[in-house]
DNA sequence: TGTACATCAGTGAACGCGCGTTCACTGATGTAC
DNA sequence: TGTACATCAGTGAACGCGCGTTCACTGATGTAC
């Protein structure tokens, strides 16, 4: 059981871990923090704690808020400093996840797109970043049709931001010559529920079975040779 | 807000209610009813009860044992009488719901297949069939990727079992006979994801808007016309 | 710099509620003779 | 056909538990003068 890692926050909580450590054992009144320092990081453990807790299964609704305080090392009701309810706590996750995917996602499309080897290459790269994120993109790919609307509304948002960032380098590179604007948005969107639903897939295999795994990428890699495959034969209706 | 329908069963709940009507006034001594009847008739109100749960939201795992108990008129406890747990009953649901999506695949299959005007025709029948069945399919979408490893893995199996079956009538057919067994496999998981993830889209629609329905419907079909292009112009790997 | 007051992140106790599960039971249906 | 017993779907009461939320509070940080 592996404590979580604050892992795509532009400052680091590793830095702040730090600090914690460091100011800790020694006097504490060399520099005493400030409320809004200190806010801030409780709220961040709230966060990560969420992440922990999804890591061990069972879902965002399976959280409680008193379960989520608990690990944050806070007495439940100082939730509501930080958040008014649970649903404002998953909006902060996938705020976060969100950040590591649109990180991931800029990697994969600068290596170009529809030749197979680069395509292959850069599924490997997708699936190996979420094995190591498996609490942010388990939460996107349980709570995208899972029960709260306005998280699935928000994750949908993301997905579809991702989608028109794609059609736009798509259009850049002048990949798909053949096809309308509204059309390689289409072609996108396809690839990133692709991408989604492969993540989910990923995160059920046991970690241990490679094999199962280089069939899994295979599939994956294949899914997406046939859609460009079916992009560059598209003719725009007349 | 409308009584639930049991809307798959091979023997309607239809014919029992309406059995239930008859006798029910009358005298109760004509035909006295069997145990095991009567036992299956209230295991079906329990499926029927967990359905019409789910239509009003919240998702399966929002359902709780003492709610689908109440809303099938009996009393909690007895519901041990007919599964050991949620996760049973939620099997029990999926059982349901795939009979429903089978029967429609087959007359979406028989269609024939890759010709545009004969896609876009099938999108409609399974866009109308959704919105028919919105509790069935969003049990299906929503634990999907859901809470319980039981019922996730049921319904990938369920999954796996329908692209099969369109595999088997894409290979009858001989339509894709440039494709591997495997690769027909392949493109028909593929059209089953894409199929689940546009249920998912349907059933968060607005009822009243059909502006935002033609848009769905138009993306699925681009969707599925891509995959079936890219499916005509693939070439195995020597 | 020192003092007096305001702010507010976090505390601790308590609340009412719905939950899954247990137990001993009832009474209609089923069965053996 | 009639009687005595077995089965078992459904009852009613009770349990301990974790839940979200409320309240009055504490004490360190921040600010005005």
């Amino acid at each position: 059981m592996s404590v979580h890692q604050g892992w795509c926050t532009g400052v680091p909580i590793r830095g702040i871990l730090e600090r914690m450590k460091r100011s800790s054992p020694r006097s504490r009144r060399e520099q005493p923090e400030s409320r809004e320092g200190r806010k801030l990081r409780t709220r961040q453990r709230l966060v990560d704690a969420a992440f922990s807790l999804l890591d061990e299964g069972g879902g965002f609704q399976s959280l409680s808020l008193r379960r989520v305080a608990k690990r944050a090392r806070i007495v439940p009701n100082a939730f509501y400093r930080h958040f008014a309810d649970m649903d404002e706590l998953g909006l902060a996750l996938l705020d976060e996840g969100g950040r590591a995917l649109r990180q991931l996602l800029r990697q994969v499309r600068e290596a170009g797109l529809p030749d197979e080897e680069i395509l292959r290459r850069s599924v490997e790269v997708y699936v190996i970043y979420v094995r190591e994120h498996p609490s942010a993109f388990g939460f996107v790919s349980h709570e995208r049709n899972g029960g709260s609307p306005r998280i699935r509304d928000a994750i949908r948002r993301e997905m579809r931001y991702f989608a028109s960032e794609m059609a736009a380098d798509l259009t850049a590179l002048d990949v798909l010559p053949n096809m309308s604007p509204s059309s390689r948005l289409m072609v996108s969107q396809l690839v990133v529920d692709i991408m989604v639903d492969a993540a989910a897939e990923i995160l059920d295999l046991p970690g241990t079975r490679s094999d199962l795994e280089n069939e899994l990428v295979d599939r994956f890699v294949r899914r997406l040779v046939i859609v460009f495959l079916g992009a560059r034969a598209w003719k725009e209706p007349a």
